[in-house]
DNA sequence: GAAAATCCGGAACACGTTTTCCTGGACGAA
DNA sequence: TTCGTCCAGGAAAACGTGTTCCGGATTTTC
């Protein structure tokens, strides 16, 4: 159990330990100023013994920074931003900063109130990051900001954001070079822009072995076993099917071995987010396009960190993803 | 693009542009001290024109208090700590607090680093949560804690856990409600406090009608699979299965439709977690036990607050887990 | 009409730190 | 000796609030 709080040293206490005056611990403990090496060195001591933490309340109101940034999200399950989150809150631990956490469960309203609150706090820094990757509308507060998966409409504002069009191209190169021509394509609902462009360019990269059009329907494994029997239906010499998500290319899989053809011998099957629970429990386990997110997030909180610094970089920055190769394109 | 930063209005613009003293705008805008109403009102117009926000700063300071909370978590995944932090961020944000996140990605050296930062930035209160319900260490600080999800292994620490115990219990109820007798129960790894509890007490439910023995594995969909067969090769008339987490019940299901076995007409399964993206993909759909996480969360938060406004609630608060029945058990 | 009560608002201080400025002493050089 | 230089450390201000105390002005009471 935590003791009865008393009350915690002050730099006042240590200076008075040590036998100097406030501002010369300050001096001491910061390795500034003009004193005597012993000085120092006492006046670190005193501040062991007492188990001084310099109280950064105090520290941020007199270096005018707060040393805390916030994180707004509209994200709250989290699928998406909670390993943003935790890249930037890995980013910002390691410079003494700290993060605070505002989930706007996608109510502007809250949204407001956060905005507000994080401006009171002088909060050095905003990340905004969203569920989608549609460009939200910008925030107006008199702070830094990073956007984060989702871009701001503002291309003058800083985002940082995932190469949708490159992984799809990755998978589609993957499975050429295996030798699959034939190559289907399999989304979420056409109104979601991550499904669009990872749609077009599926196929683009896939050309003429691109077979039908992209599938639209919704982000979900029902969807995917639904998919292939429209798929095999109308294209029954597809030799491929990448999908717009793990959970869609699960039950693509699932589908198919329902109906007796092999992943990957007969179709070869990828996915895309690396979703590990959906990925790795699949049958087979899944090659997939990994957004590095947790990547994205640091990015992100270093980039914001510049901003804070006076080097701001307007604009968008492209992370690129990773194509994770397993058994569903491989074989065993 | 946020304006250039210039300087923030602080209450001396506001009081100058309301033509009073500083301390007479605070008084005007924290509704204390004696003030005319045409006083009052002049100051709060002054501070709307110029958009003044307090610096929380300084009221942190002035206050002696920091209106912010930290969490330390060991969970980086999160399945389970991600719903608690959601839970006690929507509880704290109501009354002006903020969420500080710390992931010690089950570090000591992480967990150490942190908690000097916390206290470095006395913070009111910290909230301690973690990936496994065994009792942990408590942190020893000077500041207000509660463990929530992972109780401390000190009986005075203030806890909130998730009762294991009764959620086992209620699944196997609501079989027997359904007139099934001979369960079965498969569940992760024994050296898993969780794991045990379970199981111990969907024994006590079930009575006579438990058949053999618990069956441990891991927490996976392959277990859940390969349980069914070693379950049905030893006890062929078992009518229910009850599993410890959602991804063995889905796994379970699985094995059991490859096997011709209908869910729920010949064997009634449920899981534990209500994890949507496996109790709903689920095929079908499981009936399970939700540990209500979120309000886990809330309720922690809340008894932090009284924590920290002085009223200790001492000892391990259990919360009830709620059943959500699904076709798993009901048929369609 | 004078004394007392009431109302309004300002000056000063506290919170804990950093930073700027300044002073007193030691020392070397002329 | 005297002046200048350099060094070690202290005093005070600054950051932005909230709060306590106090004085002046207005109203009430006898």
């Amino acid at each position: 159990m935590a003791s009865r709080i008393i009350r915690m040293p002050g730099i006042k206490d240590v200076a008075a330990l040590a036998g100097v005056s406030a501002s010369t611990a300050s001096k001491a403990l910061n390795d500034t100023g003009q004193l005597r090496a012993e000085t120092r060195e006492r006046v670190r001591r005193a501040a062991d013994q007492l188990g001084f933490r310099p109280d950064s309340r105090g520290r941020a109101l007199a270096s005018g920074r707060s040393f805390t940034v916030g994180l707004i999200t509209t994200d709250s399950s989290g699928r998406f931003s909670i390993p943003i989150m935790l890249g930037a809150e890995d980013a910002l631990s390691a410079g003494e900063m700290a993060l605070v956490l505002c989930d706007t469960r996608d109510d502007p309203l809250r949204e407001q109130h956060y905005l507000k609150s994080l401006v009171s706090r002088r909060v050095d820094g905003i990340i905004v990051t969203g569920r989608r990757t549609e460009a939200r509308e910008p925030i107006d507060v008199p702070i830094p900001v990073v956007y984060a998966f989702s871009p701001s409409t503002d291309p003058d504002d800083t985002s940082v954001i995932v190469d949708d069009h490159g992984g799809a191209a990755s998978a589609v190169r993957h499975l050429q070079s295996l030798g699959r021509e034939r190559i289907a394509h399999v989304t979420g609902p056409e109104s979601h822009l991550s499904a669009q462009i990872r749609a077009a360019s599926t196929m683009g990269a896939a050309r003429a072995g691109f077979v039908g059009q992209p599938l639209y329907g919704e982000w979900s494994e029902r969807w995917g076993r639904h998919a292939v029997d429209v798929l095999l239906r109308a294209e029954p010499t597809v030799e491929a099917i990448t999908c717009g998500s793990d959970q869609i290319a699960r039950g693509v899989c699932d589908r198919l071995r329902e109906l007796g053809r092999s992943v990957p011998d007969d179709i070869a099957v990828t996915g895309f987010d690396n979703w590990s629970v959906m990925a790795l429990a699949s049958r087979p386990p899944l090659t997939t396009v990994d957004m590095e997110l947790e990547e994205l997030g640091r990015r992100t909180a270093n980039l914001l960190l510049d901003v804070i610094a006076g080097e701001p970089r307007r604009g968008q920055l492209i992370l690129p993803t990773r194509l994770i190769t397993r058994e569903s394109t491989l074989g065993t």
